[in-house]
DNA sequence: CACTTGACCTGTCCGC
DNA sequence: TGCGGACAGGTCAAGT
């Protein structure tokens, strides 16, 4: 579920709410989710205080004064939810929502000093957490192979273009979910570049105009700012630091827009298909497959 | 190497 | 209501 925008709109909240905290306690209901040594726990992780929050693609990185990294992948259905004294209050607009946790997709609950938790939810248990050493965190496969920030002014539409070469004979659609090209880009945000850039998802790279292909690089983060402004999409089970949703769907042209008119052509309607194993959506008028002959 | 498919889990929704 | 199957926003391993 959750994408580039949304670890983000994550982090921007833990950042105000988590440095200067110290975690007392660390307690979990699944190895999977939290497979460090209690060893390590008790000497890196126990007593720490938080210093800083940073994120890289859609992995999120709390560190702590030991010189260790709490790394979090929070996959498709995970949750970090920040609990202060003050913020759990009759009345607040999340009660419902934070009051009654921890509940039975809680993983990690992290008892934190000033009577304040944060909790690691995960429904499917796809996702992990997992105290590093902040110097080994580049190390890890995932940031090794990892491709570049879309958002970072460093990163330019000839190198995205360049990075898309390698998967020239795949559709345009599974190469900008390949993590490896570039980093941050899932379902949601994939189907709304495209139909943005007016390419069909199931199009061969190597079919696309390279024209196109520089407007699918604005396209990307064009609809990732906006996104971020927004809070990032909730649909099922996203929620950001304090358990609050996220309104990019409302401005959503195609994601979950299936039998609705085209922003483009009211007289469209938004089809849901079936690109690189996943669920797609797509104006069938604006994106149409381009097939070049070879 | 590039590409595709299934696996990892739990929950929900839809058709019979 | 109950049951079976398909599906859900991400990655990885193993297959061709």
């Amino acid at each position: 579920m959750p994408e580039l925008p949304e670890v983000e709109t994550v982090r921007r909240g833990l950042l105000t709410l988590l440095p200067g905290h110290t975690i007392k306690r660390a307690t979990h209901d699944n190895p999977k989710s939290f497979p460090n040594a209690p060893h390590d726990v008790e000497q890196f992780l126990v007593g720490a205080k938080i210093i800083n929050v940073r994120r890289r693609a859609k992995v999120l990185m709390i560190d702590l004064n030991t010189k260790y990294t709490l790394v979090v992948h929070l996959k498709m259905t995970g949750q970090i939810v920040y609990r202060g004294k003050l913020t759990f209050g009759a009345g607040h607009p999340n009660d419902s929502l934070i009051g009654r946790l921890p509940d039975r997709s809680t993983r990690v609950t992290l008892e934190l000093d000033k009577d304040a938790q944060l909790f690691f939810n995960d429904q499917r248990k796809f996702g992990w957490m997992r105290l590093l050493p902040t110097i080994e965190v580049p190390n890890i496969d995932f940031m090794k192979k990892v491709g570049p920030e879309p958002l970072e002014d460093a990163f330019t539409a000839k190198e995205f273009i360049q990075r898309l070469q390698r998967r020239k004979s795949t559709t345009i659609k599974a190469a900008i979910l390949d993590q490896t090209v570039l980093a941050g880009v899932g379902n949601i945000y994939a189907d709304e570049s495209l139909w943005g850039a007016k390419i069909h998802p199931a199009t061969r790279v190597k079919d696309v105009p390279e024209n196109k292909l520089k407007n699918l690089f604005t396209e990307i983060r064009t609809v990732m700012n906006l996104s971020i402004e927004k809070g990032g999409s909730t649909d099922k089970n996203y929620v950001n630091a304090e358990g609050g949703r996220g309104s990019y769907l409302t401005f959503a042209n195609v994601f979950r827009k299936e039998g609705q008119p085209c922003n483009r052509h009211p007289d469209a309607l938004v089809e849901k298909i079936k690109v690189a194993g996943r669920g797609t959506h797509i104006c069938p008028k604006c994106q149409i497959v381009l097939t070049l002959k070879v």
